[in-house]
DNA sequence: CATGTCACG
DNA sequence: ACGTACGTGACATGA
């Protein structure tokens, strides 16, 4: 079949087609002329509701599939599909493709009644696919070296960790069971119980064991085990396993039809949740190396949420501080607290980014006041301050509620649109939880929107000038290229415009740069 | 398979 | 009185 399979004259539709584009590429053949892809119509037109083939069938056409399992079983007994009987295979593949081509029947008219959708669907999401499948082919070059070094010493330093809290608490334990933590904790050691988890066991998390390591000594010895653990396991013992041995590298799956936002997730590994925030964590990103010859660039998005939210609030003082390129947080303190951007001391600045980030997420005085440290009556004081410098972001966030209240969903600058089946929900938590959705997702999704646009643009130049430099990885607003050292000063002009310039807003977009060895190093 | 926890933007 | 910042994926435990 590879004539037709090669053939870009020759039209293809399918349900999640870059899967499809891995095996045909695992065996030389690449597949050319995808017009179509059920998956992303459907992530388009419902990005909230489930997108498998079986659950779409009976959604859209009342089409009861043959399960999966009736034809491979599951488990240890499950048996590969080359191992189904021939006339059982031809009947579950032929559904399988009349499924699909129905399923684009029913689907394509839905994403085309709307031309922000159709545009979503046709200009970003179906090319966004094709890129996406040469990012997860270039792969990631680790240093496994380097990793099994890392894990020894986590592992000593741990079982020292091991044998100190035994003695601390009077006898050995497993200090990875939040069940027999509490147990020590709240029972044999009568230590105070801070908070409850969802299930109303005593919780054992970050946040409660640095509440209690300020008068008790095992806490502090179990939250730096378990930070070590957390690496050790997610981390150095188990990314050099994912090393494909036929590429030396490592290939992680990009999900597009997951996050309801319009964002990306990745799996197997997942590369987008590499640790950053601290000193130690951060050895990780060493491991993530540019082969002989290449260097890591790294390119993010300045504030990319903050700046999307002044553009579509069309916020005066927001739009100004972003137009005269000031810092957003210092400006953001000066409103705050009435006073001149080069008088902000370093708290009033910190305390104008979390009230920033918290705007984004929807905050309430009660969220503001916990991550401040502070009463919420002082909270909720910095939030009606805010509002009232900002007004033009007050009444966008009023204006979102309401009209996702009315429509039931809200949208993204480019038109996509984010369903809130929630909005008007009966149930006061769950209501109040949409409405926060209802204020995040615009800002999320636009930013998606943009990124990938900013890869499109990025795979169509490189593919252009026929350069050797591969992207090889996204993280929301970062993306992260492996470059030929001459290649370098070219990359680090022209990414950064590409990225900043794919779509031209009422507030200047930003992308920075960084280069190294190493990830770590470029970040 | 549910739960608790924790890594990221 | 309740629950409380949005969106993800992976791990270990334990039923």
């Amino acid at each position: 079949m590879r004539s037709w399979l090669e053939n870009p004259a020759k039209p293809k539709l399918g349900q999640n087609l870059k899967y499809d584009m891995h095996i045909f590429a695992n065996h030389g053949v690449t597949l050319k002329g995808i017009v179509h892809d059920t998956l992303l119509q459907s992530y388009v037109f419902e990005s909230h509701k489930p997108h498998d083939m079986d659950t779409m069938a009976m959604r859209h056409l009342g089409y009861t599939t043959i399960p999966y399992v009736d034809v491979c079983g599951k488990g240890a007994k499950q048996i590969c599909f080359d191992q189904v009987e021939l006339g059982r295979a031809t009947e579950y593949a032929g559904e399988d493709s009349d499924i699909t081509l129905r399923l684009h029947q029913s689907m394509l008219p839905e994403v085309e009644k709307d031309a922000g959708l159709t545009r979503i669907y046709r200009e970003i999401e179906m090319p966004t696919m094709e890129v996406l499948h040469k990012i997860e082919r270039n792969g990631v070059l680790i240093d496994s070296a380097l990793l099994d070094v890392q894990s020894g010493e986590l592992g000593k330093r741990m079982m020292e960790l091991e044998q100190q809290a035994y003695e601390a608490a009077g006898g050995p334990f497993n200090l990875g069971s939040p069940k027999q933590i509490g147990e020590i904790f709240f029972g044999k050691l009568g230590l105070p119980v801070i908070k409850k988890t969802a299930t109303g066991a005593p919780s054992t998390d970050e946040e409660v064991l640095q509440k209690l390591a300020e008068d008790y000594p095992l806490p502090k010895i179990l939250l730096e085990h378990r930070g070590m653990s957390k690496l050790k396991s997610t981390y150095t013992d188990k990314l050099p396993k994912m090393v494909n041995p036929n590429t030396g590298r490592v290939h992680t799956n990009y999900s597009q039809a997951v996050a309801i936002t319009g964002r990306l997730s990745s799996n197997e590994p997942n590369l987008q949740n590499i640790p950053v925030r601290n000193a130690e964590g951060r050895r990780i990103r060493e491991a993530f190396i540019a082969a002989p010859g290449h260097v890591i660039v790294s390119a993010d998005y300045s504030q990319i949420e903050l700046r999307i939210m002044a553009h579509i609030s069309g916020d005066a003082a927001m739009l100004k501080a972003f137009a005269e390129g000031e810092d957003i947080h210092r400006a953001t303190a000066a409103e705050i607290f009435g006073i001149a951007p080069d008088e902000v001391q370093s708290e009033q600045r910190r305390y104008a980014k979390v009230i920033n980030f918290g705007l984004i997420y929807g905050m309430s005085a009660f969220g503001l006041a916990a991550n401040l440290g502070i009463e919420r009556g002082a909270a909720a004081n910095y939030i009606e301050r805010y509002f009232a410098r900002f007004s033009g972001v007050k009444q966008y966030m009023d204006n979102t509620r309401l009209e996702a209240k009315a429509r039931g969903y809200v949208e993204t600058v480019f038109g996509r649109r984010l369903w809130l089946p929630e909005i008007n929900s009966p149930n006061g938590p769950r209501r109040a939880g949409a409405e926060r959705a209802a204020i995040n997702a615009p800002m999320q999704g636009t930013a998606a929107d943009l990124i990938k646009l900013a890869m499109i643009a990025v795979q169509g130049w490189l593919e252009a000038d026929k350069l050797g430099t591969r992207m090889i990885m996204q993280v929301h607003d970062e993306l992260v290229l492996e470059v030929p050292e001459g290649e370098l000063e070219l990359v680090r002009v022209k990414l950064p415009e590409l990225m900043a310039g794919v779509a031209k807003l009422d507030v200047p977009l930003l992308a920075e740069t960084g280069v190294g060895k190493n990830w770590d190093e470029a970040h």
